[in-house]
DNA sequence: CGAACGGTTGACTCGACTCAAATCGTGTGG
DNA sequence: CCACACGATTTGAGTCGAGTCAACCGTTCG
């Protein structure tokens, strides 16, 4: 079969190098909305965002979360607009490359476009996974489930510190995620939290007994694996720091 | 922009031409598992398939149904294993373009490889709108949005006549997709068919008041249009034979 | 005929929701 | 510096939608 070593892996790199502009969104800030077309594509370099949609009864469901790494924008190449909303959760760090300069790339362009459909892949898979999350499970294996996704995604990237990650959600965004009311999900987290398997406070989520919550919710993270996917250490430093950062408001 | 002028938007076609192998799969026959490699792109010709997981209680959660005209084995592309189960759920006719046959095809994959990522794109977002779907709606407003879906995606691929089309599932399949209990989704259906508004029986859907359901839904088909998933009238005639004659058993 | 499976219905249970209120933390204006 | 406002979190009490368990019906098929 074809073999896959022609894609750049390291899309920060093909961004830049591909005159990406870096920019900076404000805190829940909505980028796009259902019907919006695509400008081209972004990845995210620091913060978190997400997709979510309205129901006319004025619930949200987050269908994806966006984390530094994430790519995202990839209907560019289909022509096709936004069905649902796009927004910063946190202040959000991007490389915005602009459909315009599409053209001038030539050629350039088909490794992004293929590293765009290989995040869309995962994104994919991160979504069926979602449908059995909510689908299937109670609302503490729920709970786990997402948490240990989101640890494990954050730690893949290399944003994690031992056990422990920055996380700046809230746990309503939490609770819109895995389709629970706060109430209930506060109610979760506090039951795992007396068990001492996390801790979340103030953005900084705290792992304290990842066997445990993974075993409830028989989290399996083959599903999170793409190849290609991982970016080289001094690539994921250099996120951590600009991640630490903006989260700590401190250059460290 | 790049123009997507290039692309085949007739993967009947493009796969036949490329080589690919019609075949046939029994009824309920399990194509793949977790782990297996995708040998190939599938290209469905007649009947259903879905993907689907297990949880360790025995619960199953579908995830996705796979009608005629869809794609499936993208992850050919990606070397990278299922993590998920794909299952026929009718008789199955496809059409197999083997992985060997990638490489002697050369550059001709390229429209393929195209398809695929679309296929792949568009299943992505009805997996997003399962998500709120499940997560969010009652299992009226559920039931009723997944057979707005089922039946718009069949007559987008010229498979309705009228407001009638085959739909070869058991309401056991229909439950485990919005993850209801065979036992609640059948008082939910006799519900809806109290009110006039389905008949569903012996693998035949009747969208008898299709307003009212997309209504309760809030059914926007918004999310199912990708360009280039529609088949010019001669190949949708040709898979609608195909289909009656599969489900039908008789050669119309 | 009888087994097996899909579909239908009833009675009861329970997990998550709703409504409501109290607490905590942070930022802001006086 | 303190008083206050606001958003986020926490807790309590009562309700309800969907699940569970169980029985029964209708077809199909060996």
């Amino acid at each position: 079969m074809e073999s896959n070593a022609s894609i750049d892996v390291r899309p920060q790199l093909a961004l830049g190098e591909s005159g990406g502009q870096p920019c900076i969104f404000g805190a829940r800030d909505d980028l796009f909305k259902p019907g919006d077309p695509s400008p081209g594509l972004f990845l995210i370099t620091a913060g978190v965002a997400c997709r979510y949609s309205l129901l006319a009864s004025g619930r949200r469901q987050i269908t994806a979360f966006l984390l530094p790494g994430d790519l995202f924008g990839a209907r560019v190449f289909l022509d096709v607009p936004f069905d649902h909303h796009l927004r910063s959760i946190s202040v959000l760090d991007v490389v915005h490359l602009k459909r315009e300069s599409f053209a001038s790339l030539g050629a350039a362009i088909a490794p992004l476009r293929q590293r765009a459909w290989l995040a869309a892949a995962q994104q994919g898979a991160i979504a069926r996974e979602w449908v059995l999350n909510i689908g299937q499970r109670t609302a503490l294996e729920r709970v786990a489930h997402l948490l240990c996704e989101l640890f494990t995604r954050l730690r893949m990237g290399g944003l994690a510190i031992g056990n422990r990650c920055m996380l700046p959600l809230t746990q309503s965004d939490l609770a819109d995620a895995v389709a629970l009311t706060p109430v209930h999900f506060n109610r979760t987290l506090m039951d795992m939290s007396r068990r001492d398997w996390v801790r979340f406070r103030r953005g900084v989520l705290e792992m304290r007994n990842l066997r445990a919550l993974a075993e409830i919710a028989s989290f399996d993270p083959k599903y999170l694996d793409v190849p290609g996917e991982m970016d080289d250490p001094k690539q994921a430093g250099e996120v951590v720091t600009r991640s630490l950062w903006r989260y700590y408001g401190v250059r460290p």
